[in-house]
DNA sequence: GATTCACGCAACTTAATAGGTATCGTGAAA
DNA sequence: TTTCACGATACCTATTAAGTTGCGTGAATC
């Protein structure tokens, strides 16, 4: 399977609705990514969940963020569009007793662990308003 | 789908291997592993193919560790077993021109890199001689 | 040389999961 | 009352590791 790109794609999303007046729609945000209103409002079903955005329906209606964006890290969007698993590749699970596999089994398993801690911690301490400051600093130096 | 278990197994065979005299058939490893031998065949001809073990047909056939455990690294396996993906989640590829993506996916695209960077130089740091000698060291705090 | 053993190879099936599509219901605004 | 937009369900597709079946081939044994 390719790999998941849920959080991408709400990121995505969320930085063009920060910089958005009004609600989008989801017909609107799936053109913008490529694909189609019903994935859009499964993945964001996540967010609204979590608190981070609001749905309304009828005229006028779609999605609107509701989010203190200095509130909310990648991580806290990674988790709520499911917080799918991070790693590809992973362990065995042998019978007990398996004295080699144990040994093993904690040298790469110590490993993924690391290379998690690393990657949880690197998007917990980004912010999506930092995203949106990064956006924007990068659009002053275009134009200047 | 299920994590990617070919370097787990992997290294538990090899060790396997590296602590028992003569060639084990896929037969013998499958059943150690749970598994059948036409998988075992289809997942070490990858270190076949690297110079890691060897194979032999007939009686008294089967698999053997050749090369020098100091020089193989768990790097080195997930290689040979096809070097798959380490991640599940990745970035999307939007169509060029969206700064939006271009910001998100550099953000989280270093953090991705930054992980599997210092997985990667863990799976280096690490040869199945280690692994070997961890085993054994684990023995004897065992029977002592 | 016939048999047995064990790998090599090809083809097919299964399972898990993200992504994609179609359809109908529901509530809100115009 | 019509239209819009989300909600929910059901289904399909694609990808890939894993598992399975069957046959071929070469080496050792009898």
């Amino acid at each position: 399977m390719r790999n998941d790109r849920r959080l991408s794609r709400m990121l995505h999303v969320l930085i063009h609705m920060a910089r958005h007046d009004g609600p989008m729609t989801s017909e609107a945000i799936a053109r913008m990514l490529g694909t189609n209103p019903v994935l859009i409002r499964r993945t964001m079903a996540g967010l609204r969940d979590a608190g981070y955005v609001s749905s309304e329906k009828g005229h006028g209606g779609g999605w609107a963020i509701t989010a203190d964006l200095n509130a909310v890290t990648l991580l806290d969007v990674h988790r709520a569009v499911g917080g799918p698993r991070l790693f590809a590749i992973g362990i065995e699970h042998p019978e007990p007793g398996c004295q080699v596999a144990i040994v093993v089994n904690e040298a790469l398993g110590d490993a993924l662990q690391e290379a998690e801690r690393l990657l949880v911690t690197r998007l917990g301490s980004i912010s999506l308003a930092a995203l949106v400051q990064s956006f924007d600093d990068r659009c002053d130096s275009v134009s200047s």
